[in-house]
DNA sequence: CCATAATCGGAGTATATAGTCCGAATTAAA
DNA sequence: TTTAATTCGGACTATATACTCCGATTATGG
C-alpha cells in the first residue's frame, strides 16, 4: 500500500477522470479500455468510476459500445472535486501529527508550518482542471 | 481511519517521542502514562517505540519505574529521521496521483506542481527538531 | 528476598480498504 | 431478432494495518 495523500480508490477516479479527458473525443471508453492502458483491475476502476456517475461528475452508457464519458464541462471540473467526493476534506483539516485537539487555540508543534503547505495542496488540486489534459483537438490531423 | 500523510503507527511515533521530550526532566516515563495523556492504545504505542528502540531513537527500562526516554540529543533529532523509520520515503517519492511511471521524463499533470510542496514538507520535518519542543529548564521555577 | 511494576516478544484479533466474482439488465450492432 | 458487449448491484474474498492479549523477563524498592 502506502499512498500519498488520497486513498487508492481516489487515485484510480483521478487517472481514471484524467484518461477520460485524453480521449473525450473518442466517446464512450469502456472500464475494460481503461484499466487496460492504466494497468489496474478492471472491475475495481469500474466500481470507483460507478460511483462518480451518481454525483454527475461522469455519465455511463450501458450496452454494446456502452461505456462512460465525462457528465460536464471538463473546463469547470477540478481535481479537488474528484477528491473531495472520494475521501472527504479530512485531509485538509486534519493535524498532520494526528493529534485530535490540534488547532489555532492549541497548535501541535508543526501547525503553524503546515497550514500553507496544506493550503497549497488544496490550491493545486483546486486550480487544477480536467480540460488542461485534453489534447488540443485537431492538432494531430 | 484517514491520516493526512503518515501512517497512525507514525503518528503515534511522533506524537510519543514530542511526549518524551516534554517530559525529558521526568526520568523514565511509561507506556501507560504516555497512552493516558496522550489518550491512545497502552499497547499500541509501547510496541511502537519499542520498534524505535532499535535504532537508538529512545532508550527503554525495565522493571519497575522504568519506562522511556530520549536516546540521543534531542537537538540532533528531526521529525524525518522519525518518519524515515517508521514509514519510509516513500511518501516523498510516489507519485500523489499514484501512477507508477510518473517522473521527470514522463510526468503526471501535478507532478511539477507537486515537487516543491513535496520539498516543502520534507523541509519542514528536516528543520523541526524534538529539542524545540522541551520546556526551557528552570523558567517554571 | 519478595512483591510489584515495567518492557519484551510472539501470537492473536478487528477493521477498513482493496480487489474479485457473478448474474442481471441493458443496448448496439450484426 | 439474436448475439455480443457493456454497466450495475450485491455479495464475497484478500490484504494491510491497527490494535489486543498474555506470559516471560527484568529490575526497583520496600
Amino acid at each position: 500500500m502506502m499512498t500519498v495523500l488520497f486513498s487508492r480508490k481516489c487515485e484510480y477516479a483521478l487517472q481514471g477522470i484524467l484518461y477520460l479527458a485524453e480521449n473525450q473525443f473518442k466517446g464512450n471508453i469502456s472500464a475494460e479500455q481503461i484499466a487496460t492502458d492504466l494497468d489496474i483491475s478492471r472491475d475495481f476502476i469500474s466500481k470507483t468510476l460507478q460511483s462518480l456517475v451518481k454525483d454527475d461528475i461522469i455519465q455511463s452508457h450501458r450496452g454494446k459500445s456502452g461505456g462512460f464519458t465525462l457528465a460536464k464541462d471538463p473546463d469547470s471540473m477540478s481535481l479537488l472535486d474528484i477528491v473531495l467526493i472520494i475521501d472527504g476534506n479530512s485531509v485538509f483539516e486534519s493535524c498532520v501529527l494526528g493529534l485530535p485537539t490540534c488547532g489555532a487555540d492549541s497548535p501541535c508543534p508543526v501547525h503553524d508550518k503546515w497550514g500553507p503547505i496544506r493550503e497549497a495542496s488544496r490550491k493545486m488540486l483546486e486550480n487544477t482542471t480536467v480540460a488542461q489534459f485534453q489534447p488540443i483537438t485537431g492538432s494531430e490531423y
